[in-house]
RNA sequence: GGCACCAUAGCCAAGUGGUAAGGCAGAGGUCUGCAAAACCUUUAUUCUCCAGUUCAAAUCUGGAUGGUGCCUCCA
């Protein structure tokens, strides 16, 4: 029995579909106008471990995820620019030449991550005229209004307005830092559509003149044409539960009169070096950096994997050195278990598989699920054991299968190649007092080498 | 000012009433000319603090302290 966490009702709750083996979930996808952060991509390994730990439990997956290529506002203020189009300016792009580069970056880093991409991945841009239908419907209905620069969500007809964050607004709007637009009858009113301002480069024709959609309207639009006005599961990062999800229901459900989403579960933040990830810390990190850095993007999976996706986890570079070794490892090991001709007996595999199971189907905590893992790794080596890993490796998607490639590098300069030779023929003679001069000149020179089973390997030191 | 979450070893982290998983680092060992790697063994009488409930608390209740996120775009 799958047990998940839900942040509507604040509960652990069975987890039983809507219709019958299918499993409808919409996730909260990139503004495609930068690349992604590891803090954004804990987020989507998190909704990719739901996908597998559903496909596991032997459910089929309807996944939409949108992308978002026209813009949310910066942060300044309403008035700010547009991000997609500040991108555009910035890097001297159209807003569709910025969009589709870092949409096909953004799959990158998802396939490196092992991420499975979802069914239906539709674009912001391609459904205006359904959102302009949408925020029509919502008029006709009185749920929103216009003003001089947009039309608004008028959160007042919608009493149930903050009942997935638990804000309770009459006591918000005392302190709160909401900025004043007296044309708004509430500040927590928001943007459905938005009238452009004369030379905004990214508008579409609506019957409220040259405009541009607001920054919610996309994903109700979207998840209601794909999977219908009532589906399964809602992920995203815990961020949008405030304002994104809370309009996103206002939106859906004061059109429909009923809920919406059966199960929304979001993702927590990564902070690094105990805090919040920004630009102007300069620690704000790419999978290509990490890359850079010596690291596998799995490495950074299996980090993320080690802490439940609930969770703050604290992303520092001690802690995925730590995930490197302890993931090298465990792919060692179980090749040891691949080349292995002993049995393991059913009774142990089937505790294990049980154990496995009821981890990953307590709230997906595939934390407990690695140690379960690592336990069954230190049992007598078999090929029973490493079939048996390999199914976990469905739902951890860490390539357990996959031996790290040769760590000898094919571009060591000659001079290096020639003393390391010498090295070789030295210990033939077993004059080790020259082998060892040669390999501290050898390691002066920003090389490392050393004896294995397989003979020598040379590396590059890491500066 | 409001809302929410969190506090477990040097570090990361699971555990929500029955006596502290797992990983990294450390220590000891096997192997090796020596290293390195790999493998084996080992590492919390105790879960921020105080009080309470209970036969039994890291787990429940109350309080204190500390931390983080959100309330403005954000994964």
């Amino acid at each position: 029995m799958l047990r998940i966490y839900n942040t509507l009702t604040r509960k652990k709750e069975e987890f039983s579909p809507i219709k019958d083996k299918l499993v409808t979930m919409y996730s909260c996808g990139p503004t495609v106008y930068n690349y992604a952060h590891i803090g954004n991509l804990r987020t989507y390994i998190f909704t990719d471990l739901v996908r597998r730990v559903l496909q596991y439990n032997g459910y089929k997956i309807k996944g939409v995820m949108n992308i978002t290529d026209v813009g949310h506002l910066m942060e300044d203020s309403d008035d700010g620019e547009d991000k997609m189009i500040k991108a555009s300016r910035e890097q001297k792009k159209t807003p569709l030449e910025i969009a589709k580069y870092y949409t096909s970056v953004f799959f990158e880093d998802l396939k490196k991550l092992n991420i499975q991409k979802p069914e239906v991945i539709p674009k912001a841009t391609e459904h205006i005229s359904d959102m302009i239908k949408y925020v029509e419907a919502l008029m006709e209905q009185g749920y929103a209004y216009e003003t001089s620069d947009g039309i608004y969500f008028d959160i007042s007809k919608f009493p149930e307005y903050g009942k997935l964050s638990g804000i309770n607004l009459e006591e918000q709007q005392a302190g709160a830092r909401v900025e004043v637009n007296l044309e708004k009858k509430s500040p927590y009113d928001f943007a459905l559509w938005k009238k452009a301002e004369p030379g905004h480069i990214m508008q579409w024709e609506s019957p409220w003149g040259m405009g541009y959609p607001g920054w919610h309207i996309e994903c109700s639009v979207m998840s209601q044409k794909y999977l219908g006005t009532y589906f399964d599961i809602h992920s995203g990062g815990v961020d949008h539960i405030p304002i994104h999800h809370e309009n996103e229901i206002a939106q859906n459900e004061a059109l429909t009169k009923k809920p919406s989403v059966k199960y929304w579960m979001h993702g927590e933040f990564m902070l690094v070096d105990n805090g919040k990830m920004s630009k102007s810390l300069g620690n704000v990190y790419t999978i290509s950096q990490l890359e850079e850095k010596g690291f596998e993007p799995l490495d950074f999976r299996f980090f993320c994997l080690n802490a439940h996706y609930r969770k703050k986890l604290n992303f520092t570079f001690d802690g995925l050195k730590a995930a490197k070794v302890s993931r090298e490892r465990l792919i060692q090991s179980l090749y040891l278990h691949k080349t292995s001709n002993q049995k393991t007996a059913e009774e142990k595999l089937e505790k294990y598989r049980a154990e496995f199971m009821d981890a990953i189907n307590d709230d997906i905590n595939i934390p407990l699920a690695l140690g379960i893992l690592f336990s069954m790794v230190k049992e007598t080596k078999s090929q029973d054991i490493y079939k048996l890993a390999l199914e976990f490796d469905k739902v951890l998607g860490l390539d357990l299968d996959k031996l790290p490639p040769p760590k000898n590098q094919t571009d060591i300069p000659q001079d290096i190649l020639d003393l390391v030779e010498k090295r070789t023929e030295a210990k033939k003679r077993k004059d080790f007092a020259l082998a060892d001069s040669i390999r501290d000149q050898i390691n002066q020179k920003g090389y490392s080498v050393v004896d294995t089973r397989d003979g020598v390997v040379v590396n590059k030191l890491e500066s």
